[in-house]
DNA sequence: CCTTTCAATTGATAAATGTCAAGTGAAAGG
DNA sequence: CCTTTCACTTGACATTTATCAATTGAAAGG
């Protein structure tokens, strides 16, 4: 790996506050790593080698089960992914694949292990790290199990909004057939979904979105900070 | 609390591996009681005081948004429940109540933030237990988003039968609406759906589950250790 | 610049799931 | 023992969502 990418990695909110020796001896036998996009890193059920960090680029998670597969969520730059399964010594539960072209850093799981049992702020950053992630997918669940489609969509453009600093017009991060399996739904659906979102003020026409009556589309998402805000 | 519930706290997995001292500690706060049926114990949005464990009894997690409602999970004796708020001092995400009469230990989330610092063992069972119920929550997911209702069904049939050694009979722990709920359906389509699996063998009266053709079953549900298998 | 490719869209249809309105039946309470 | 209550069931129907089959359109590659 690069020394310039040390700084990089120290810097983020996992290893910001461990003791300087154990930072050392988890970047020992890490690897950092350029991918092509559309590259598997990760396969559903294999044992669980590597701690991923994402420096660039993007990553999907996702999940197959008898021919079918979903999205499960879209990483950028500073995710961590696969911790539970790196502490636990399990095998993974979702398959990695990258989106663009990614650089990931790989640290070997024994070694996190290693450091999470002697460094007390490393565990304390993996715990709160778990807690958020935890977090996530209990909202995400509340959105699946809460929500029709419709509602999720609007949710998810409000919230793709606030992340652009609240612009009118910004552009989608993702593939709309993607959107749509992390929405929980087929392409054609949230072909139609967005089509019917066009009274509440949206237009999307290709990968830009164009909100042109946020309030109107708040009153059908109703968002909730329980459901819909990433932190807390 | 009473001395007697000590042994029992004590045993449990999150607390087996802590110093005594450590444990004193968090014991010193705690209250035990003992709730009657249908008693709100949290409710989704509020600060989280207190982390709960489930000694006796059984307590149901749900969520509502928009005049709607779903049950998240169902708990039993042991288990803990809002761990991930309690450590990072933020908003319950979800509401409980008590199903039947339950006895439960409050633990002052502020001892458990206190002690969870000092105290590295204490930690390490910490992030184990999230690490398991991420895991877990990442499980429901999967089976949501690549499931059918019937699909679901008939993993947890085939996941009590387990529960219950593998009898070909046996009871359903909870009310059928609840299990409805759980596995995200309404009542009447869980009605419908257990009918559709008697040519697969299953025979539901009243609460009484019989599975007289397991291999069946097991076909149309196709279980797999990544989504049904509750450990690893 | 043209061709190819493939995501996205659209329409028609089917399947899954939810809603509403009655009924049934078992357990709890008087 | 009777009444009440309420979870559960059932049937009819509505809505939501998925599937299948073309078609469009924009970006990538020769």
């Amino acid at each position: 790996m690069r020394e310039s990418d040390i700084p990089a990695i120290r810097s983020l909110e996992l290893f910001r506050e461990m003791a300087d020796e154990s930072f050392a001896e988890l970047v020992r036998g890490a690897y950092v790593q350029n991918f092509p996009p559309n590259m598997d890193l990760i396969l559903e059920g294999d044992q669980c080698d590597f701690l991923h960090i994402v420096i660039d680029g993007t990553v999907e998670l996702f999940a197959n089960w008898s021919d079918r597969e979903t999205a499960m969520t879209i990483l950028r730059g500073g995710a961590t992914f696969i911790l539970a399964a790196a502490i636990r010594d399990a095998p993974n539960l979702m398959s990695a694949r990258t989106l663009e072209r990614s650089r990931i850093i790989m640290l070997p799981a024994e070694d996190v292990r290693l450091v999470f049992e002697k460094d007390h702020a490393f565990a304390r950053a993996v715990v709160m790290e778990l807690a958020y992630c935890y977090r996530g997918v209990i909202k995400g669940v509340k959105g699946l199990k809460l929500r029709t489609s419709i509602e999720r969509l609007a949710n998810y453009l409000l919230k793709s909004q606030k992340k652009f600093g609240g612009a009118s017009e910004f552009s989608l991060p993702v593939e709309k057939r993607r959107l749509a399996s992390i929405l929980g739904m087929t392409p054609e659906n949230l072909s139609r979904s967005i089509k019917s979102l066009r009274p509440y003020g949206v237009e999307i026409a290709g990968q830009v979105v164009k909100i042109t009556k946020p309030d109107d589309l708040k009153t059908l998402a109703k968002p909730t900070s329980l459901i819909d805000d990433p932190r807390s």
